[in-house]
DNA sequence: ATTCTTTGCTTCGACTGTTGAAATATATGG
DNA sequence: CCATATATTTCAACAGTCGAAGCAAAGAAT
């Protein structure tokens, strides 16, 4: 493709891949809005309701650490789910202090109209990439992501499908 | 299903694309937060004193449809920087029902020490980059970018720097 | 076992972000 | 002048967020 000869100083390159990152970002955020409404949730409501999905049963303070927020929030976003009906809390057999969240059927049946905030327009483009190209974009972004996420984060583990190695237990 | 190479199905490519862009998000919001607090400002009022800073004068309606939030939303936040000194309200000579929103010289100090959000770590390791991989990885964003924000959004006007060279007034 | 400490969770109070609807003021076009 | 459209603010209601305080259970120390 291009030539990247006289006009593009590396000054410049920094400053395309910052809006580019900042569209993606935006994007996504205003998407999740949307998606989040369409089924009568709230972002963060929806988050939550995900995460206890993919992981059959979470405890408030995993559920704190994966979303970057404090024990307290989380309470109360699980007891607006709890008030719809939509998860339960499920006091642990092994641990009495510990609780359990668990999605209820009609937690299911709400997530099954609301795909993962990110899929619906990306995954349809990414399918229709070349081999090499969906490659090369997995790179970039994994590179990207170290480039950010750097130390702190314990931070990827709830996600789409069946990347959590295919282990499910009984429920 | 065909079966492709064997150990990388395109589907799990998208999985991991999914989970990188995931990781970028919650490093972003996560450092924009901290960020924030550094300088004694809520995520939201430092965005707000970023975008009129990089364009001078911004009105409130014009605030709102970069950020994606209402005017009324804006109006709060306004109020709150004004209330700190950081931004004066400016009555539109040409039109009346305007105001201009403009940051004082307190809220410049206060600027400069908040970099923007995503700058400190991720220049940093940017500029590390051979040349082809930075200019690989712009491509790679970019392409994701307008997979994501495709249609509704006239999204990124305001940035860091001089990345406005083609058109696009204030209407 | 009795106490002390830690851990997991919830409650409480306070504040920010957010919005839709209504109010206000100013344009703009008959 | 009047009607309508536009830019902004005000208002009332709610969601997300947190720190601090409270509580109950587990673990440790003596």
């Amino acid at each position: 493709m291009h030539l990247w000869s006289m006009d593009t100083r590396p000054r410049d390159r920094l400053d395309e891949s910052l809006i580019a990152l900042r569209r993606i970002l935006r994007a996504t955020e205003l998407y999740a809005r949307d998606l989040a409404r369409g089924v009568g949730l709230t972002p963060a409501q929806l988050r939550v309701l995900q995460i206890v999905d993919k992981a059959d049963s979470v405890t408030p303070k995993a559920l704190a650490g994966q979303m970057g927020v404090s024990q307290a929030t989380v309470t109360a976003l699980v007891d607006k789910l709890v008030a719809q009906g939509l998860v339960r809390r499920l006091p642990s057999e092994t641990d009495r202090r510990q609780t359990n969240v668990v999605v209820t059927a009609q937690g299911h049946g709400r997530l099954r109209d609301a795909p993962d905030p990110l899929q619906q327009r990306y995954v349809r483009a990414f399918g229709q990439l070349a081999d090499w190209e969906q490659a090369q974009l997995v790179a970039s972004l994994e590179r990207v992501a170290d480039m950010l996420d750097a130390q702190d984060i314990d931070a990827s583990p709830v996600l789409t499908a069946g990347e959590l190695h295919g282990g499910r237990q009984s429920e």
